[in-house]
DNA sequence: CGGCTTCCTTAACGGCGTTCAATTTAACAA
DNA sequence: TTGTTAAATTGAACGCCGTTAAGGAAGCCG
């Protein structure tokens, strides 16, 4: 019932996810959802629960776990992250803020926290350094689903030329556009790179 | 109007925020405002324009312009951009992948970049260092708003003697609990010190 | 068989965003 | 003062939303 909702997010969006439409996907009334479920924050929360458990069974990740490069590690923690969220539709709004229904998350974060202590980070430190390329990699997502159009749902992507135009006035803005919307996938890249080279140099010795 | 409607986000919140109810503060009926927005959408893209226009009037705003180290610039736009934020009830989701209704960002943008342009980075570099820092603080401050808890609608915050019976298992998400969710203003600053020391790092020479 | 649990149903409630035609209000010209 | 016009608002309605309540069907246990 998670997966079918996750599968009809992508088909609808978050506006378009209402429980009666869930409900004709399992071929159920609406109501019948309560049974399962407190009520659709609830849904929710699951919904961004399995997001994270499904990322934490990809191949993609278990090869992190062998990884002994504290930087390597966090590094393809949050590609794996981002490639979760990217995976569907509003992924990153439907993650961010909301609170895991059990503790599956706690294992991947136990063990994402281990290789950085391991590498010489006291505990805290290793959160805050952890919590820090999070914070990064979940606004970065948002800001990126968002700017994406959904043209058959009449949400327009960016026009870089039209936005040129309309900003004459402020060249710096101007260039920044095709740094901001050009290469999505480079821009992360790059900020995920000084993003990790600052958490090692905020590391205490 | 956006006014109104900026203050009331402080008494009901994102979910409580209708049409009806901000009628009803205007002494209007709902369809009223439609004269004024196209749609609850665009009045939501009108509160995230405001929200950035009220942060750059504010004087915390215009002594970064006299300021002449990128890095207390930069650092003080994301702090002054956090603070206002914090400054309503689900600020961050509010403001968080909207899209400006008008050009006023723009100015703003374009102050902010310039600080960075003139102590040597290239157009391209000063948007990627601010787009990550940026990133960075509206991932911070989501994950910050949503675990504020607002008990008088139901909300609980986090109860940390609680997470660490529950989490017994995961040592490492145990101590992680004091960093990440103990000092949240002492945290942001940490994790804003680490990022703009990656920027510097990233700068091309 | 009868009772218990599990899962679902139908019906309904109040509230939501939005539309539309009709109406009021305000401003200005004759 | 009156008539004209544009700006702003209204009431009524529509379809859809999340949610509640009461009850029914299917399977299992004694």
């Amino acid at each position: 019932m998670v997966d079918t909702a996750l599968e009809l997010l992508n088909e609808v969006g978050l506006e378009g996810l209402t429980l009666r439409r869930i409900g004709q996907e399992l071929d159920v009334r609406a109501p019948a959802l309560y049974w399962h479920f407190k009520n659709k924050r609830d849904l929710l929360d699951a919904m961004a629960t399995e997001m994270l458990r499904r990322m934490s069974r990809a191949e993609e990740f278990e090869a992190l776990l062998r990884m002994t490069d504290w930087r390597d590690a966090l590094a393809g923690f949050h590609r794996a992250l981002r490639r979760a969220l990217l995976s569907y539709r509003d992924g990153a709004k439907v993650y961010s803020g909301t609170r895991f229904t059990d503790n599956s998350y706690a294992e991947t974060m136990q063990v994402s926290l281990r290789v950085l202590v391991e590498e010489g980070f006291p505990p805290g430190a290793a959160a805050r350094a952890f919590y820090t390329v999070y914070c990064y990699t979940i606004g970065y997502v948002i800001e990126e689903q968002s700017t994406t159009g959904h043209p058959e749902q009449g949400v327009e992507g960016i026009d870089l030329a039209e936005r040129e135009r309309r900003l004459a006035d402020y060249p710096l803005a101007v260039a920044a556009g095709p740094e901001l919307f050009g290469d999505p996938e480079a821009g992360f890249e790059a900020g995920l790179r000084a993003v990790i080279a600052g958490v090692e140099a905020a590391v205490p010795r």
